[in-house]
DNA sequence: CGAATGATTTGCGTTAGCGCAAATCAGTCT
DNA sequence: AGACTGATTTGCGCTAACGCAAATCATTCG
């Protein structure tokens, strides 16, 4: 990928949008590259953070392995979406490790590569905090829910979150474009595979959802979903 | 409280630690001050966020309700901890009500306020993003318990997590300094008031806790609440 | 002081969802 | 095509934790 193909890119990003075009040309020269075979992971948690990333196109996910062995996904990450930074900007290890879905280009930045452009162009400051005020008020929300909901409202919102972060509109309905397996469901919302099987299979059954298989979820009823996330 | 008086209490406070004197006597003069009575509420979740405060002495409790009436409780802010800046800076209302749980002073700064002072003193803008990055590694941690462990250790987790951040040693072990109900401890923990009462007191049977009614808990035994959280 | 209010404790029946196990299925590899 | 691998489905029994209800206790207020 040339320069012009990464600066548009950015240009598309949240992170960068905005920016004065010269400014986001000199970012993208900055970047480096790198690109990802599905189940390739971009580092391991507990690695030292080293790098600001943001994701070109393809789909990475979150993972955080407990000290006792069990896995839960943070969140999916696509095309825009900064990782490592938070990590980064504490000074600490990355605390979860990003898997590749499918086929995920990604830009990079040392930290003080990224740290020259932010002083140099203050804005990237406040559209840091806002990116991750935006993952403080996602992680409350889902603090909420897990807390206060039982698990067919946390899987139908879970579900519907990745719709609003990802989902294509299709003839048919809203479709998710990346494999996503019922134990990545399960590690979303604290609940186990065999739970999550069931009820996609209820809501399939319902007409709700339509999944073979191995091909990607496509939510027939949103409405149908939103109702059961919301039901008192 | 006079400016001095309010230099001294911020120079102490993570947020403004290591700035030069003269620059945090120039913020402590920019500052309003607010005392709250127990269960006053420094602002209501929803309201318009117009606001920075930053605890002077006191305690304060931030909950938030759901949509369907139910409450959890997100943290206990205490001496130094900023409230609201969060919601200022993502320029929406704020999400969750801070409540005083003692009688509480805080300091206050606008908006527009904060922007120039931190415009003017760039690292403010980093210590932000170290409070925003803490904030987010607390949350983390708290999803991953709540999605994968049982009560009993999430319960011995929050009141350990508490000790660290407002423990205060006493000879017989250590004391959390301000009241704290079982209620809340089922709001931070996403359980009920019940099984937080079974799990207190068979904790206090067996020589861990000490909690006379409505006097502040005690932990006697650290060492045994710490191995409850991380029993596998 | 005695009543009233609110928090806490505790017993008990119920159940959502877990965990195990076995069967089934889809896709891949040879 | 046939064997293999990994994901998914489904049945079944179990239990951690909930939810209700009643009793107890502490504190405040008249």
């Amino acid at each position: 990928m040339d320069t012009e193909a990464r600066a548009a890119v950015l240009k598309r990003s949240a992170f960068f949008h905005g920016l004065n075009a010269a400014i986001v040309d000199k970012i993208a020269a900055a970047a480096l590259e790198r690109l990802l075979k599905p189940n390739e992971t971009l580092f391991q948690q507990g690695d030292p953070s080293t790098h600001h990333y943001i994701v070109a196109w393809g789909r990475l996910r979150l993972d955080q392995t407990t000290p006792d062995g069990k896995n839960i996904v943070l969140r999916f990450m696509g095309p825009g979406d900064l990782v490592g930074s938070v990590a980064v900007f504490r000074s600490i290890p990355y605390p979860a490790t990003p898997t590749a879905v499918e086929e995920t280009r990604v830009f990079q930045w040392t930290s003080d590569r990224m740290n020259e452009l932010m002083s140099e162009y203050p804005v990237l400051a406040a559209k840091a905090m806002a990116m991750m005020g935006g993952r403080i008020g996602e992680l409350q929300e889902r603090l909420q829910q897990i807390s206060t909901q039982q698990v067919e409202r946390r899987i139908a919102a879970a579900i519907l979150r990745i719709v609003a972060q990802s989902g294509r509109k299709t003839d048919v309905g809203v479709e998710i474009p990346f494999p996503l397996s019922r134990q990545d469901l399960a590690e979303m919302t604290g609940t186990t595979l065999h739970t999550v099987s069931r009820t996609l299979s209820a809501w399939i059954d319902e007409g709700v959802l339509e999944g073979k298989r191995s091909s990607h979820l496509v939510v027939l009823k949103p409405h149908r979903l939103m109702q059961i996330a919301e039901q008192a």
